[in-house]
DNA sequence: TTGAAAGCGCTAACAG
DNA sequence: CTGTTAGCGCTTTCAA
């Protein structure tokens, strides 16, 4: 293993010469291009294979293809992108595609950061997960190169979207409560400012949902929601509010697993039983929420299916740029566990 | 938002013309390369700015660079290795290289399609956390790009390692446990075959570690090494087959936080407390360790740090190729929490 | 069906 | 310090 070993990548004209054919030969056969006699076909494979020729990614984006999907992920430490992830890894294995995440860094600079080096990387196609930056960078993005959207609700006539139904989660959390007997159902949002994010984004939704089940069940007297942050820390403080107040609630939606983490610490520092005081649920069914001495009740938003659509409409609008732009949504399943239960008589 | 507004790319011609300068001059300031006049350099930053030039890094990479970094994270899903690539981002975030993060989806073939992937996208430098592959496949993708190995021991003239010293770990974890009054100390280890990874990864230092520290602390008549999985259900193979013993350990050192919570699930079925009964450790210091239903003693790795050299080698290697290559190694510190105690009388 | 030649956007080697 | 020129490895016309 000489460190100064370097030896030039073998090329297309390599394979050429090798093969006694023209570059252009080997240039229709590595793209299955029309134009090449079966002999021809065998020719040239062998060829490569014999030179262990591999495709300069590179050069072959600066006239066509570069074969590399970019997945934007806002943050890895969230158990629940893994699994959409795998959806759309899973879904491009057999393609020649190749599957590169960015790190989103949770943030518009960062994003921006981030989908900017994708384009300039002449990637064919781009999917980006929860995205927090503004509609109008959205979609200058992809005017560029096609994107499909994952997790943001609100349809463009520029990229796709896949979602989860956050309406029909926390309907199925407030439903679940109630037929426990729960009455004082409060929730913990995630605060969101921005007007345009406000009607787009899934932590919206799911306060929404919220409050119209508690109204379908008739008890939007007890409607309460505390604005924090979707992290264990604004699960925190959010439980500290809701104990606070005059008469307590008898169970706690927070808007995601981390979020309940939070709640269930203020919970055991307030000597508060879980659920024999108080009910606690999460959302996205984390891997550590099914994890024994955890054991939360949370709502499941099948991430592999959304990232194996869009895989599915990245690869068609790939196919063809100019197609109606589609709006996928997918239904969530209530996972009940340990952490919820009846009230207190 | 016309879906077929598909405006060409400014390029480095156009910048040029509107400038008013050659192509090279334009390259020369891109590159910060030497010999371009401060006037040249602010006639051409303008140009550059006002037509909102961004430089095809594809293009760049078939002459220069790509100014891409790929990381190859064997599973997204252990939170040990966001902590790495935070400490990469971070490092990088102020130069111009971009990270991108290829799946490596824990196999061999699996991480040699992205490995090989990276170097056909011709990006500059490579770090690979924690591979499974041969150390003869990570050399020859070392000998075509500067590449820095994370989390596997032994060393190698083509590349740089960084790790946390495991051994070290394990003794930390025993020592706990025996100043607790623990002699009944089991380990549970993730099972490996091949010969040459034997030694290098973490695992296997794990094991041994423990077994060295048994001794260390006169023990070694208690040395019990179950051998499953780094995985949930490897942890609740393991346990199992420690409560069959006639004389069950007292204390449990699963190798990692998940195989400590497959732990936790077997014993809580068996109907034994934590630590009341027996005492569990875990390894990493993972996010869901300090959630407080969990509370899991565990062994923290400085993983920020360790992505932080692992950038800092890297870029050394990119602007010397030939220079010796550089074993890092840190030390780990243990976090104790609620799940390890006195053993009962 | 095949191949010659031009060119993608940029950098490097060289002249001026 | 500046610009001209020749590629990097591949795809895409366009003739043959």
């Amino acid at each position: 293993m000489e460190p100064s070993a370097r030896p030039r990548r073998v090329t297309i004209v390599d394979v050429a010469r090798h093969a006694g054919v023209s570059t252009t030969a080997v240039s229709k056969v590595l793209r299955n291009a029309y134009g090449a006699s079966p002999e021809m076909q065998t020719k040239v494979r062998r060829a490569m294979a014999e030179l262990g020729y591999r495709p300069h990614a590179g050069a072959r984006g600066l006239r066509g293809q570069t074969y590399t999907i970019g997945v934007m992920l806002p943050d890895i430490r969230n158990p629940f992108f893994p699994e959409v992830l795998d959806g759309i890894t899973r879904s491009l294995e057999d393609t020649e595609y190749q599957v590169l995440l960015g790190p989103g860094g949770n943030g518009e600079k960062a994003e921006a950061r981030v989908t900017e080096a994708m384009v300039d990387r002449g990637m064919d196609g781009l999917v980006l997960v929860a995205p927090v930056s503004a509609r109008a960078h959205l979609e200058r993005v992809a005017s560029m190169v096609p994107t499909v959207v994952v997790g943001r609700h609100g349809s463009s006539p520029v990229y796709d979207t896949v979602v989860d139904d956050d309406v029909e989660g926390a309907s199925l959390v407030v439903g679940h409560l109630a037929a426990l007997g729960h009455r004082r159902i409060a929730h913990i949002e995630h605060h969101e400012t921005d007007p345009t994010r406000l009607a787009e984004m899934p932590n919206a939704r799911r306060a929404d949902g919220y409050r119209q089940a508690m109204r379908a069940h008739g008890l939007e007297e007890w409607i309460d929601v505390v604005s924090t942050s979707y992290t264990q820390e604004g699960g925190y403080r959010g439980a500290g509010e809701l104990l606070s107040r005059p008469r307590r609630p008898t169970a706690v939606f927070a808007g995601a697993d981390v979020v309940a983490m939070g709640v269930l610490e203020a919970l055991a520092e307030a000597g508060l039983s879980v659920p024999g005081d108080i009910s606690v649920s999460g959302y996205d069914n984390t891997t550590f929420a099914a994890f024994r001495p955890v054991s939360l009740t949370s709502v499941d938003q099948a991430g592999t299916e959304i990232g194996g659509h869009a895989a599915r409409l990245l690869l068609e609008r790939i196919a063809d740029r100019n197609r109606r732009s589609v709006q996928v949504s997918l239904s969530p399943t209530l996972v009940p566990r340990r952490s919820t239960a009846r009230p207190p008589e």
